[in-house]
This record gives structure tokens, sequence and C-alpha cells, in this order.
DNA sequence: GTCTATACTTCGATAGAC
DNA sequence: GTCTATCGAAGTATAGAC
């Protein structure tokens, strides 16, 4: 019943504005950060604007995570399209700006219903993406046969993400170790880092 | 120099009351409901009795983190003596209570300083347990050579852990294949489940 | 050693003016 | 289509009573 409030329009100026400070709270200070009058304040906009653009914070957050969902699947997509894909790919998931608002994310999702589904059918996005041009690129070498592109996948960009966390936290067993099996299996299917 | 105020024993049953209602919120609705008011609500007490006890919300945390760690440090000590260590650290990587946690944890290191320093000490503590059981389980086991110990585990918690986040979010590609690829791997090295 | 009364700040959201 | 005035609830934290 709360309905026949007006909403600002999609392509507004001061509607970008807002999106990209709520964007840089959470990156730098996380989800807590992004409240309407932290966001209102760094995009030197009045905190009531907020509630007039997004109605709610969960409909700023849902607009923020499909910004820069759209954004990022095109980013992959060019990664994936490179000479050397899988670098590429490795590179975008140990990207340490990425690992934190991922992080700040899959925190959001665990207790936010609707932004989780949206987190969830968008992560699907990505890794589908990823398989359609990873099955292709795999098809010309000779990969092992007991390592199926999907399970491939899974165990790249996993070990990518964890490493981005831990390094976040400072630890360092075992990184050093991993880092180097990574490069030996993909120059081995890619050739030396161009 | 707000420094000589008293804060309430360490053994206190009001003080471990707050912490388990800290710890339910945070696993429940994410560490940004983990509010003097909540907290306290949770445990049926005022409050100004969390500020007694932890002075700042900061040091609840950091009390929160150590316990916890603490805990699950001595419950990773028992799976890892086990019979199937291995199997033993796979499961406790992937139980979904403690990847909510971890997720939270990891975002509330995002940009709380001392929080952040206490978990990456703690990461170290848990990596190197894992390190030292596992360097004696393989030595008698013929695992590859081209993939030592360190590494092996990077990429056995790295999985797991990215699993469980995804999981939570509804995820599935690439998940039926890379559990078969682990259940293949983990059955080689320590036979069938038990 | 334990808890309460209280101060001051910041929150999300709506109704209504331009 | 855009923005402001304003409300009631919730936030952290301290000083002081028992």
């Amino acid at each position: 019943m709360t309905s026949n409030r007006r909403l600002g329009a999609e392509d507004s100026a001061t509607r970008t504005a807002l999106l990209d400070a709520a964007l840089g709270l959470m990156a730098e200070e996380g989800y807590a950060a992004v409240t309407s009058r932290r966001v209102a304040a760094r995009a030197e906009l009045k905190p009531q604007l907020v509630h007039y653009y997004f109605r709610t914070m969960d409909d700023l957050f849902l607009a923020l995570v499909r910004r820069g969902a759209e954004r990022n699947l095109e980013r992959q997509a060019k990664a994936l399209a490179s000479d050397q894909p899988l670098r590429a790919l490795w590179a975008l998931g140990t990207d340490p700006t990425a690992t934190t608002l991922n992080t700040e994310l899959a925190a959001l999702a665990n207790h936010r219903k609707a932004i989780r589904s949206e987190i969830g059918a968008y992560a699907e996005q990505f890794r589908r993406q990823q398989l359609d041009a990873l099955t292709r690129v795999l098809e010309g070498h000779g990969i092992d046969k007991a390592l199926p592109p999907p399970a491939f996948l899974m165990v790249l960009s996993s070990v990518a993400r964890v490493l981005g966390m831990e390094s976040a936290l400072g630890v360092v067993t075992g990184h050093d170790e991993v880092e180097a099996l990574v490069e030996d299996f993909l120059s081995r299917i890619e050739g030396p880092a161009r």
C-alpha cells in the first residue's frame, strides 16, 4: 500500500551519481556504510533523494547489483575473447577491487532474499559465459580427460577467488605453491604470459 | 581518555549470553544486525550491558572472533585426527553454517582494521594446522609429485569454500562435475567414505 | 562486580512543495 | 519530473546508582 509515491527517472544524472556514491562506499567501507545519508553526502545531495530515486535501500542495492553485473558481464566477455582467455579470467578473478566487492555482495546476499536471488542468477550467467568460451578453448588443447571443463572452471575460479580473499587478510601459507601450480597449468595450455 | 570506566568479568554468564546472541544474529542476519540493542534484546538484557562488558562494538566483534576461532581450531584438530582427515576437512569446508559466518567475517575484515589482523592471524593458524596434518597423511600415499601439499591444500579448501558460497546463492553449474572430481581424488587417497 | 538513566547521533521513510 | 521539511525509531556510548 505504499505504492502511489512517484519515482525518479532511470536515466537521471542524479540517480547515476547516487549509484556511483553507493558503489564507492560499499567498496571502501562495506555494505553497512551504504546508508541513505552517507550515500547522499558522498554525492553532495540530500538524503531524501535516495528514497525518491530508489524508494527503499533494498531497491538501491538491487539497482547497484544489476548495473555492476551488466558491466562486468561485458568486461568478462572481452577478457574471454582475448588471445589468452584463461590468463585473462585468472586476472579478473584475483583482482583486489572485485574481490572486496564480491565479498560484500556475498554477505549482503546471506540475509536479503531479493538480493540473493538476483546475485545468484547473475552468478549463473557469469559461469555459463565462462563455460561457453572455455569449452571452445579446451577443445583444441590436449587436456586431461578426467578434468571436464565445468570442473576445471570451478577449480580455477575457486582458487582465484580464495587467493584474492586471503591475500586481503594477509594470509600467505600455500600461496606461492598454488600460484606456481596455476602458472604451470596456464602455460601448458596458453603458453607464456604476453 | 575514555579508559577508567570498568569492564565486566570475562567469565560472567551475562557476557557469554551476549556473545551467544551476537553469534546467532551474525549467522542469521549478518554483521550489520549485530547492534547493541539487538544483541541485548536477543539475550533478554539491557543494551547498555553490551557496553559494560565490551566497551565498544569493535571489542565485541574481536571477542566473538577469538572465541569462535579457538573453538574451531579444536574442531579442526579433531577432524584432522580422524581416520579420514581429508574427507573430514572437506566436510568442514563445505558446512553451510560455517560458510555463512566466514562470509560475514570476511566482509567485516574488509573495513575494520583490528578485526582484519585478528582474522588474518587465525586464518594462518588454521592453514598451518591443516598443513601439518596433511603433510603426514600424504607422505604414505603415492600422490602426484607435481602437487606439493600446500598447493593441494589451497585447491581443496578453495573449492570447498566456493562450493559452499555458491550453493547458498543457488548456483549449480559445474558443481556436480567438481564434486565428482573431488570424490574421485579423495577415494584414491583415503578410500570410500565411511 | 553489575546494571540503569540518559545524552546525543544517525537511521529509513513519507508527505507535500515546487 | 525533481527535491525539501519532518517524523519516529534505532544507533553508540558514558556517567553514575546499586
